[in-house]
DNA sequence: TGCAAGGCAAATGTCCGACATTTAAAACAC
DNA sequence: GTGTTTTAAATGTCGGACATTTGCCTTGCA
């Protein structure tokens, strides 16, 4: 491991990407141990504490785990389905809420997303994803749900729906487009009557891949992008009113 | 800012949680300037070590930017798209790499979601994102080019085709799809006769997302799905064999 | 008055040494 | 052999010191 990069930037940063990218390389498998903290600042030549800030940099992105003790240390983690998850979807959300991204293009992407997944989605549903689907279904149509809860049931059965095609990866990925949607969603006041609509659009997604439609689940799933994009733009026409009075 | 976390975890680790929490939340704007190493240290009530550990984790995860020197501190940072996409690829590629994720998951998964935005592009395709396909296709037919060469002008082709939906979210999560399944593709050995029938293929792609023929594009990509899944196959059950004996 | 040079102060970056805590393994007692 | 104790190695935390960077203020000069 060398350090020959940038070097304008701090030590500990250029430890960092030294090591991560021997373990990005495939120089390091997982559960390996990496030198003690010692060794390291021996190693490259640096204090204990810096290497200990690098090595706080790789915990961050999930790449080492530590463990105390005698034959403790620092080992490569392998990282999971639910971490990436996890970093997927912060970093989705920061994206979307630090950069201005309009309604309409995140709708859009989410559903486009969503449609890749359906055919797959009929192909391969399971009893327990179905029954997911129709629970959240239920959920939605009971009165007196706030709209943060709608719009969580609303996530949790789209995401039942990417599940439903059975690939991790898929699933991976689309985590972060619906998951990051919430926010966004939230801002939405739904009504009695768009919640209907909405519960009616569902269910007919559900009804689809039970019965492995994929014709018709995209169908339902292009209705609710329309519908769900002609709501976020009268929140939104609404709010720009608001502040121009 | 308060700790109220598990507390098994390091300091270093709640109170980025804590501070993580707050960004998040929005409690914290874009750019916004953190209290100083020493102020921090305070009103944990750890020391300066500890909450320097704190904040190189905020930055491996770019969420927070330092500068040097007075009226310097650590300041809340605007994620940027090309970050995002930067650290959605190193986690995509760790985890497929980590995963022994199959080659035929990753395939499906990165067909599907090309698919579901190559009606978009069909729609909003522009001549310099059809100039950067053509480019890549006459790359791809210069004899004596690499494998991994090859592969890299196969992943730019497959960005340009999805940055020609324009739409930023988009590109962002399906980036990590297709470039994370470059390290995969690179294992396939690319005869004269299969890069013959992959350039067909993605010439008629890019005839269709030119002609805005959808359907045509829609067909293109499945039957490269298919070609690239039998390649893959190829490999897999020769590398297979040659193990086993 | 205007401007340039230099000093000042605040903040991060780095280093060092010390101690606390955890944990597995070795040593020991029975 | 088994259970207990000791030990050593490693990370976690602390406090202080100094280096470096950088904006700002002062001072001196024209």
């Amino acid at each position: 491991m060398k350090i020959d990069t940038d070097p304008k930037a701090d030590l500990s940063a250029q430890i960092a990407k030294s090591i991560r990218d021997a373990i990005i390389n495939g120089d390091m498998i997982v559960d390996e141990r990496l030198p003690s903290e010692a060794e390291l600042s021996d190693q490259f030549d640096v204090s204990r504490s810096t290497v200990r800030e690098a090595l706080k940099r790789l915990a961050a992105q999930s790449l080492i785990r530590t463990q105390r003790g005698a034959s403790g240390g620092a080992f490569v983690r392998r990282l999971s389905y639910q971490e990436a998850y996890g970093q997927h979807i912060t970093t989705s959300t920061l994206l979307l809420s630090m950069n201005a991204v309009s309604f309409e293009t995140a709708c859009e992407a989410r559903y486009a997303l969503e449609r890749a997944c359906a055919p797959m989605a009929c192909e391969r549903r399971t009893p327990d994803l179905l029954a997911t689907m129709r629970a959240e279904i239920h959920r939605q149509s009971q009165p007196g749900l706030s709209d943060e809860s709608f719009c969580a049931s609303d996530v949790a059965l789209h995401r039942a729906l990417v599940d439903a095609a059975h690939n991790p990866v898929l699933s991976y990925q689309l985590a972060g487009a619906v998951e990051a949607m919430q926010p966004l969603m939230n801002m939405i006041t739904f009504t009695a009557r768009s919640r209907e609509e909405i519960v009616g659009l569902h269910s007919r997604l559900t009804d689809a891949v039970e019965g492995q439609d994929a014709a018709k689940a995209d169908t339902a799933l292009h209705e609710l992008e329309a519908y769900t994009l002609h709501l976020g733009r009268d929140v939104m026409a609404a709010r720009a009113q608001k502040s121009g009075s």
